[in-house]
DNA sequence: GTGAAACGGTACCGATCGGTTCCGTTCTGA
DNA sequence: TCAGAACGGAACCGATCGGTACCGTTTCAC
C-alpha cells in the first residue's frame, strides 16, 4: 500500500472531480479515497490546484488516444468523431467533457486549469483536422472548428438528455455541413 | 437601505454566481456585497440552494425576453438567433450560459437548480420551434432542437475563445442546414 | 402616533476548507 | 544488510463554509 502514491491520487481525483466538479471535492476525501497520506499528497503535489492541471493534461493525452483510436476503428472518417461520442454519451454515469467543465467552472481564464482545458481544445481540433485532410476534404481547418463546435455541442446537449442522441443529432448536421 | 432586501439579494447573488459560479460563492460574500443582514437572508430563502434556484428562475425568463426581443429586432428569423449570441459574446466578461454552467458544476441531475436549467433549455428550444414554425420552416420541431445544439455549441466555443467569431460559425452551419 | 413587520449587525455553532509539521513504519536499491 | 527514500496517520493551523439566534433600529400601514 505504500508504492503508487503518486498515481493513486491521480485516478483517485480525477474519478472524483470528474463525477463531481472540483470544487466540491476537498483535498480531505481525496486522500481518503485513495489512502494516501497526507504528506504524500504536498511532497508530490505542490497543492490542490496542481493536482488538477495534472489530472487535466492525463486526461487530455488518454482521450485524444481514445478518440484517434475509436474514429479509427469505425473507419477513420471526420464524421466517426460522432459515432465515438455516442459510445460515451450511453454511459449512465455520463457527466459531459472535463475540459469543458472546468471552463465553467473555473472563472480565470488565466488560470493554469484553464490553460490546460484550452490546450486540450485546441490538439482536439488538430485531430480533427489531420481527419479532414486525410479525408481529402477542401478547407479542413475551418471544417475542423466546425465539427468541433459541433462536437462541444452535443456534449452539453448529451449532459442535459443523458441519450446519444444528441451524438447523431450532431452527425447529421455534420453531413449536411460537408454536402453543403 | 431597509428596503428590496430580497431583489437585492437576487441581484448581487446572480452577478457573483454568472462570474464566479456556484460553489465558489459563499453567502457571507452576497450578504456583504448587496448589504443585506445574515437573518433577513434566511426569511426570505430557505437555504442558499433555495437563493440559486430563485437566481435561475429570474434568469430564464428574462433571458427568453431577452432572446425573443432580439431576434424580432434582427427580423424574426430563426437563423437571427445566432445575431443575438453574437452580442452577448462580445463582452469581455463573458462568462457563457447559467444553465449550461449550472449543469456542469451541480453534479446530482435531480437538484432544483440542474431541474431549473434543464427547464430553462426546454423553454428556450420551445421559442425557436416557434420561429421555426413562424416562418414556415419544415420539421420545426426536429429544426428547433438541432438550433438549440448548435447554441450550446457556440456558446461553450464562445466562453473557450472568447470572441463573437462561433456565433457566425454556428450561424454558418445553420444557414447549410437549412438549405438541406 | 403607534404597533407590527422588515430590516442590518453581530456573536455564535459545528463542519470543512487547503495547507504545514512531526512521527513511526514500510519499502527498496546498492 | 542497512541506509535512506517513500510512505500512512494524526495533530494542528487560520480561514471559511452554510446556518441559527438574538439584538436594536428603521420603515410603513392603519
Amino acid at each position: 500500500m505504500a508504492v503508487n502514491a503518486r498515481a493513486r491520487l491521480l485516478n483517485t481525483a480525477e474519478s472524483l472531480f470528474y463525477a463531481n466538479g472540483i470544487h466540491a471535492v476537498g483535498v480531505e476525501r481525496i486522500l481518503s479515497e485513495s489512502g494516501v497520506g497526507r504528506a504524500s499528497f504536498y511532497r508530490h503535489f505542490a497543492g490542490k490546484e496542481a493536482l488538477v492541471t495534472a489530472v487535466l493534461e492525463g486526461r487530455d493525452e488518454r482521450f485524444r488516444a481514445w478518440l484517434a483510436e475509436r474514429v479509427a476503428a469505425h473507419g477513420g472518417h471526420p464524421l466517426h468523431v460522432f459515432d465515438a461520442l455516442a459510445e460515451r454519451f450511453a454511459a449512465q454515469d455520463y457527466r459531459g467533457c472535463v475540459a469543458i467543465n472546468t471552463m465553467t467552472e473555473i472563472a480565470d481564464p488565466a488560470s493554469p486549469a484553464r490553460e490546460m482545458a484550452a490546450l486540450h481544445k485546441r490538439r482536439v481540433v488538430e485531430l480533427v483536422e489531420q481527419l479532414m485532410r486525410n479525408a481529402d476534404i477542401p478547407e479542413p481547418a475551418s471544417r475542423a472548428r466546425e465539427f468541433a463546435l459541433l462536437m462541444d455541442g452535443a456534449i452539453v446537449t448529451a449532459l442535459r438528455e443523458g441519450t446519444p442522441d444528441a451524438a447523431w443529432r450532431a452527425r447529421g448536421i455534420a453531413e449536411s455541413l460537408l454536402a453543403a
